[in-house]
DNA sequence: ATTATCTATAGATCTATAGATAATGC
DNA sequence: ATTATCTATAGATCTATAGATAATGC
């Protein structure tokens, strides 16, 4: 009808047809399924290129090099975790109220996505210099959970704040083991258990509640 | 002195000299160190023979193939913790200093462990079916951690336990994020933690002295 | 004769680049 | 002319096997 069904650049081998923000995309959907199920060293540029319809020297048009395309996914997956440790900054709810919201929200992010991107973080890979970037967003918003705990609590040790953002990451890891996890009733429960292990004493429902219209303010932001 | 100096078989090029026994945990020594930091696939056999002083294809006199390394080292690390979750299983003490004594302990070798070995549960290539075993012995732990959660509050939610076990297994990532992890703290915090989650009240001293003296007990069968 | 290593290599990749090609846009 | 793809391939691996070799053991 409006003349877009066909594009511009060489037709692909299969025929189809698509933007280049669709290859990008679609090369990037595969690449996290494929990392997530078998690692980024094992997975190939060709398995990349060609679950998303493009032969493999096709990929090197949308990324520079194999380890951008991770680069890309990392950054993509810490980004909304990090806007929203951002957005509560300004808020005026008590500090248990605050991170409940952040372990919430987070851990439904990590276990609602697409692809178990999560598992990502945890690729030894992570470690490659090119991929400080994410590294250094990782680590702001571990900070971001320290700065909460320590408001809860002043007097709690360092590790506290390790110990909760290992529980909230371990997210990652529940869901490899049983892909059908209950992500609504799992978000609940960590983030619970988040209050109580900062230290905040027993969380009850006007809190949850609470944390909960703070996400829908802060969403709508 | 004792003519035991030389032994069987064609010298290594470097000289040196070793049993079969020394060989295969040089070769283990020097997987583990690059595993856990390279990742399974970016690791090649030569890598890993090299470390160990021998010639690429000498790995595979020890071992029928590289997947069977990794197989090695994961039962290795798991078991220890699986005979400690054993020798609880006859001790009359509450249900909460059992918890606080499994979680120390595996904690303990998690993190004191040569390498951050605890760091290989996490790559995807355990999901490999020539690892069916370490997964299955896994997830007896799991079950384990489960049983103690039960008994210490009946009607604690199923996420409970992958929130518990979730937050034991981080102490790997914990690890890797500062290699310089004071691991006797950790694993206080992480068992206190852990009987918190678990709804057990909070821990006290009295608890955590039963606790590190059953344990001396285990150690000793 | 047995053992534990070595050297050499087959066969199978894998990443990234070079350069051609088949569309649309102007 | 520009764009997005393609085909072809260079160059660099990497795992595992074949078969030789240099020790000790009997």
């Amino acid at each position: 009808m409006d003349g877009k069904a066909t594009g511009v650049g060489r037709p692909r081998a299969s025929g189809a047809v698509a933007s280049r923000q669709d290859a990008r995309e679609a090369l990037l959907d595969a690449a996290g399924e494929l990392f997530t199920g078998a690692g980024y060293a094992a997975t190939t540029t060709r398995a990349i290129a060609e679950r998303a319809g493009l032969r493999q020297a096709s990929l090197y048009y949308h990324f520079p090099a194999k380890e951008d395309v991770l680069a890309e996914l990392l950054a993509a997956t810490v980004r909304p975790s990090l806007a929203v440790a951002t957005g509560l900054v300004s808020s005026s709810e008590p500090p248990a109220v605050r991170l409940w919201a952040l372990a919430y929200a987070d851990v439904r992010l990590l276990g609602g996505a697409r692809h178990n991107i999560g598992a990502l973080y945890l690729l030894p890979e992570v470690s490659s210099p090119n991929l400080a970037g994410f590294r250094a967003e990782r680590a702001e918003l571990k900070a971001r959970y320290g700065t909460l705990v320590a408001a809860v609590r002043p007097d709690a040790p360092r590790t506290r704040t390790d110990l909760v953002f290992g529980l909230v990451e371990s997210t990652a890891i529940t869901r490899r083991d049983d892909p059908s996890l209950d992500v609504e009733a799992h978000a609940r429960e960590a983030a619970d258990a988040v209050v109580r292990l900062a230290g905040a004493g027993e969380p009850d429902d006007p809190l949850r509640t609470a944390a909960r219209s703070l996400l829908t303010l802060i969403d709508r932001t």
